[in-house]
DNA sequence: TGTACATCAGTGAACGCGCGTTCACTGATGTAC
DNA sequence: TGTACATCAGTGAACGCGCGTTCACTGATGTAC
């Protein structure tokens, strides 16, 4: 059957990234094999490092493309008023009971975060390109990375985390209103800046 | 040189469970092996089995002794102005630059809350009941798991995951910073109650 | 209190298993003429 | 445009390794008398 076209390399290339960003957001990135995302995609695992160096370059694609993912539509919004419901809408979807069960299709810092913060190289780049990128969604307004934004980031992860440690759709339900009630807090009593932030 | 009095199994059992509490928290509980932290107790790995039936008892016991040791002197405040400020110090020591660079004696939904998400039985249980233990004391006089303490923890933790990730001294501190502001605005702000929470 | 013996905490080799990675092989694709 | 051949994407077996767990063994401890 092999060898297969250049059109159908690149193809089944982003199934596999595809499928990993989707599997590494559901069951961990430690828990998921590299046998696991190819099968997924469709494919053997053999075949793997005809597209990756390794699980750890894999680790990085998977996570940049997650962020995109997620964060496409905020980011194209045109600056202005677009831009400000982009962000309410980010801010909504991230609290809604959606986003708590679709952990593969959702925020990959609240479904990777404690795992990523021992990671190195390509894949530690790729979390802080992460954060970087939500806050400046997050954050519009006020400075690109202001601290506004990376409390509401702050709020809004810690929240789904915990939301999905709680059992109960009732006290997962508490505690997404939580967070959007004080998520509103920050946004309308936030103090005046007084010193410059980047 | 076995076997050993029931006096020292005891305290091999501690060991054990004081290692598996700060190796999990430092290096994931997928990343540490039984042997890891039966060789960081001092012990070989094959006696793992007198004191556990099974990694995942370890994982609960360890969870459990991992918020002993960072709720226990919160808890033990008595009521009134002196719980308030076991709380206030409870927080503070949260945002430090030294609980960003201990993981292994700092809060364990912190350092493993992701991971725990996926877990059941046991672990999935203690997990519940770290974040439990952790509303109610930061939750003073606002009802047992009201939504205050809810997102002032939820804040906390994604501070501390978020700064985590952050490269780079000043940002984490920029980060800490923001979570102070943050949390100090949910404390001084925060709507009055108009319907029950337990 | 002293003796005889059963218990069992700890040791270290061994188990099966799945991991990330490598490899010889295949045959359709891409390319040189 | 057609032919000849080199390339290389995908396959599936195999690699060494570390994992969680089991086991036969040991000898000091705990206990029955």
């Amino acid at each position: 059957m092999p060898r297969v076209s250049n059109e159908e390399k690149q193809r089944n290339h982003n199934k596999i990234v595809d499928a990993a960003a989707r599997l590494f957001r559901e069951n961990g990135i430690e828990m998921t094999s590299v046998a696991d995302v190819m099968k997924a995609a469709g494919l053997t695992h053999g075949g793997f490092y005809r597209h990756f160096g390794s699980k750890e370059d894999l680790i990085s694609a998977a996570l940049d493309h997650a962020v995109d993912d997620v964060l496409k539509e905020g980011e194209e919004a045109p600056e202005g008023s677009a831009r400000t419901l982009a962000r309410d809408a980010y801010i909504a979807r991230y609290l809604s009971e959606d986003h708590l069960l679709a952990r593969g299709k959702g925020c990959p810092l609240a479904a990777l975060g404690t795992e990523l913060v021992r990671m190195n190289g390509g894949p530690q780049d790729a979390a802080q390109n992460a954060v970087h990128r939500t806050v400046r969604l997050l954050n519009l307004g006020e400075g690109e990375q202001g601290p506004k934004g990376q409390a509401v980031l702050a709020l809004l992860l810690g929240s789904v985390v915990l939301a999905r440690l709680t059992d109960g759709d009732d006290d997962k339900a508490k505690m997404m209103e939580a967070a959007k009630t004080a998520a509103a807090l920050i946004e309308d009593a936030w103090p005046v800046e007084t010193d410059a932030n980047t």
